[in-house]
DNA sequence: TATGAATGAGCGTTCATTCAT
DNA sequence: CATGAATGAACGCTCATTCAT
């Protein structure tokens, strides 16, 4: 693994155990083991890791998902493994979500957000053309405006239960809070019960 | 307007203006016209405003719902007032939302988001089990697991178009993204079309 | 004495003991007993020192042409007094002089420096004009453009004694330059040699 | 042109645009086109590039002096062609003359300094030696203080015009004050007026 | 209560210098 | 000779925090 690769990684260590604000660049390089002055021969600022690192987390949630969902069962089903390899990276990754929600909210590299975060709607919208396919979902919604709200719902749900600190019983609440939103997402898609 | 409510009405002001890690406490003492050391009687740190402001922010939040949301009117009605106060409050204070996000995320005062944003799921809460009276929405799902799950839907699909700086045709955008929140919310309720 | 005026004493010694580039705040402020931050309480960098400076140093210079020239004497030993006084400033003051020039020429800080200087103009102006009204002087230039002939011409002639490190023998090379320059100036400006 | 002439092209080129304390290893090399290392094997820091800097002024400053200035003509008129290529000098590279008075100043090289500028002093030296020859100019001085003050005075007085960023009307004060040095050396010298 | 001058630890950043290739 | 990635000491500067008034 290069230096740039070692810095990115260590950066994502750090901001997920400390935040981003109270990581410092001499945290990261001091993880990654190189000196001071070789961070900014990869990156010119703190921020400007933010774009990367929100590359790597699509591509974990992409994995997640594609690994998770199993195309040859019921749309139903397959929604609730959607649901959960969401909620999986949230649990896992809650610290890099708000990081991204808001550091780079902060940062001047919102733009790419949207090119960087394309992948996953675009898989979603595939789920739910096939799905129409076998004559499933409601037909009255573009298969995008769909999955605009499929993902906005999942994510959020899981950020409900995982973005705060209060663990008490939170498998048991996730459960529920996954089953629920399964259940609303089945709903909102028109989308009829398994049989 | 006491010393105490001066500065945390200018610390809303700061952080919206130019983001929650760019302002300093000498810029909000300078905005509060007081003197630097008048900051530590009233808040201990930067963060420990956060309790005050997401409480803030919430009653804005209720505020504007309430105002919003005629009872008299159909219940998908009173869906779209919703979706759009909440895209109203979105537009308006995006910044401080993903300063709630995030920025609570990374202090130590967590505990009481929560609490503090009790009242916005008891008041959705009360909309549904009203419904229900009248016989509308689906009952297979408790008002208060509801209630979560709208609220994630409609915040989430209004940070979707107003979190970004992208504003090409931004009121265009949210628009159709509202029109289509509440097609799926009133699916993912089993209520009626308005007839 | 103030803490800005503790900071700008030091600044000049650390100058003129180790040169402007090679004084870092850090060394200004250790010698002040000082705090770091301290400094940028009354300048934003480095570099805004120099007016300061300038203005101190034309102060001295000023003083030290006032006390040395006696308006009572001829003419022509008013010149020597004053080519006396420059001298022995540049010879205490080298250091601050090539700082001066250079100095402010890399800063923002240029545009204060002819009116920081107009004092001495000013003085060697009028020191034409009251030779003039008795008779002395060549009348076919200004005193404003002699003015700053001579004080070109001394100042320079004094560095080229004082602003290199060639110690050698250096105050018989001073003697022996004082006169010429002396001498220089008076056919420069038409005076006739004492009798 | 080798490695080592780039490197020095390359460095004046710099410190002309950019100031020399502004002016980085870096930007030399980048600008040369050879490699950081590469610098090193020719000069072991950056003020060691001083000296050979002020000896490719001088040569310019020669230079310009020899082609501007006629022997057929009268003594008063070189003057004139002396006073203007100095000015011409200034102007051109004033940025670079600062650095040499100030920056070597800085620097342990300041002994070379003399002994680098020593062919100017000769030229005008011998200058007034051929005056005197046509019984031109005063004797009751040296040709070598004559020459010292002489340039002492142009130098100055150029760089009174060109030091400063004040570039309002600036060729039209120039010639002013080319004018009044040019009356001023004559007078200093005891040279006649043209007639 | 209220002030604001003073603090100083610690930050991001620079850049002259080295050395394995 | 030439390279350029890597280094790390040292810099300017910020800003939350304190405390004598």
């Amino acid at each position: 693994m290069n230096k740039q690769e070692t810095i990115l990684q260590s950066a994502i260590r750090m901001f997920t155990e400390k935040g981003v604000d109270k990581t410092t660049i001499s945290d990261i390089v001091k993880d990654a083991g190189v000196a001071q002055g070789t961070f900014y021969l990869y990156y010119p600022s703190k921020l400007s890791l933010m774009p990367a690192i929100a590359e790597v987390m699509v591509k974990a949630t992409l994995d997640e998902v594609i690994t998770a969902v199993d195309p040859a069962v019921s749309l139903r089903t397959q929604l609730a493994q959607f649901v959960d390899a969401i909620f999986r990276v949230s649990r896992d990754h809650h610290e890099i979500q708000a990081m991204i929600y808001a550091g780079l909210a902060s940062s001047e590299h919102l733009r790419e957000w949207e090119s960087v975060y394309a992948p996953v709607y675009e898989w979603v919208s595939r789920l739910i053309e096939t799905g129409r396919e076998h004559g499933d979902f409601r037909t009255d919604s573009s298969p995008d405006q769909l999955a605009k709200l499929i993902i906005a719902l999942t994510e959020s749900a899981a950020e409900q239960i995982y973005l705060y600190d209060v663990e008490t019983d939170q498998e048991n609440r996730a459960a529920i809070q996954k089953e629920e939103t399964v259940k609303f997402l089945a709903y909102a898609l028109g989308l009829p019960a398994d049989d």
